[in-house]
DNA sequence: TGCTTGTGGATTGTTGACAATCAGAAGGTG
DNA sequence: CACCTTCTGATTGTCAACAATCCACAAGCA
């Protein structure tokens, strides 16, 4: 072991995996709007690589519900209509409550840790929020509620997971409105993570439910089209 | 409209599709033992395509979590652990019990044509139960579990059923000791199905629990390593 | 005019060849 | 005899060319 030895890997991902983050992150953060063509071959050119990776990246974001695959025409970045923004609060709500259920379930000092982590977390949070940097709160606000979900220790919820938090990033960046206001943010995670460390199954329950709860857009008609903005009818959070 | 309406599509799927299917049928009948690796260039050459399907395909698994990719050195089927079992069936529970929480909020019509259905697909199972099809019986029950999550309408939700699903399938063909007595089946779904009609959330939710709950694995020691055939201790249920 | 029917252009789907990478065996060296 | 280096076999990862498919548009016909 000499002094090169903490030199990264040099190429520790395949390159598809690599394009497929690149190209999630594009995604997310809007550089393709919902229902652009995202074509094989230009996006091979770009990145200077060939088609067959980037095929393979492209596979991989439409098994994540991020793009619709048309056969022999092409993918398309999804369309988030009312239904779907609905249906994916509605499914992390259904998860992150499992999750809390099996952490409070366990032991008094793991549940205690996975509280602390998650005040850590808020404390990134409020960092964000001074610094007016509303995409990087996003993200932080998803990374709590993915160590929520993680510290339960199920790898399939975790998965599943995953994908919609991809996807909640999404919804943010496209309805900005629908993020509270930041002095709302920080208490509800606060209060989050110490039901999570008392051990209150039923109030944490109730917390997340509200937290994750976009009545509005629940409960209104499902015309079936893309949202544009939202912005005076959705009242939730990441 | 004339008669040839009805004409089934020539090759709807794309063959990476038609490949993914065929594995993972390969995979849940036990055709490939847990740990096996699968040759890329040895299923093309089977299979009579070239290697770029059947990559596509391999991957598609992968993200599923049926196989294990090790990157250059290939894809191998997943060890089922105590703890993977585990997590599928808490896993199972948490979105049945979920969607079984919108089916009963919906409309009485509603959940009495949900019920009807899955009736339906309780006297398929008892078919095969007279038959001694156990394979038969096994999918038809998790057809039974699928509808329940499907009825209650979010995509979602159903994406992440799928996968365990499959998983939950090949559980039942590799630890064939893990589904109950026949004569049990039956009336524990049909239980559900009169629950769901009823609309009694509380006694459904225990139901499916007791359904779904595989005690003495849950709780046993976990050593990591694969199961075997651990007839004598699961207790649980497709 | 309105409908059917061919044609064009573009894009994905597929293929076989080539390069990069890794685990493990063989061989050399103190 | 243990350790390090080198080599080898196999497998995945990547590439560019070819084929199949589909939508859009325009021309032909009742």
């Amino acid at each position: 072991m000499n002094g090169v030895a903490t030199i990264s890997v040099i190429n520790s991902k395949p390159t598809a995996a690599i394009i497929a983050d690149k190209l999630r992150e594009g995604i997310i953060e809007g550089a393709f709007a919902p229902g652009d063509q995202i074509n094989e071959a230009q996006v091979a050119g770009q990145l200077n690589v060939s088609r067959g990776p980037v095929r393979e990246a492209l596979h991989r974001l439409v098994q994540e519900g991020l793009l619709l695959a048309r056969p022999n025409r092409g993918v398309f970045v999804q369309d988030l209509t009312r239904r779907d923004v609905a249906e994916i609060y509605a499914s992390r709500e259904v998860i992150e409550c499992a999750a809390a259920e099996i952490i409070l379930r366990g032991d008094r000092d793991l549940r205690s840790a996975t509280a602390e982590r998650l005040h850590a977390i808020v404390d990134r949070m409020q960092a964000a929020i001074e610094s007016d940097d509303w995409t990087a709160l996003g993200r932080i606000d998803l990374e709590f509620h993915t160590l929520l979900v993680g510290d339960a220790g199920n790898s399939r919820l975790v998965r599943a997971y995953a994908t919609l938090a991809t996807e909640a990033l999404m919804c943010l960046t496209h309805f900005p409105g629908a993020y509270p206001r930041p002095e709302r943010v920080l208490p509800a995670h606060r209060e989050i993570a110490d039901y999570v460390r008392d051990g209150d199954m039923e109030v944490l329950q109730r917390t997340l439910h509200r937290h994750l709860s976009l009545t509005s857009i629940d409960h209104g008609p499902d015309d079936g089209r893309a949202l544009v903005h939202p912005r005076a009818e959705a009242g939730g959070d990441a």
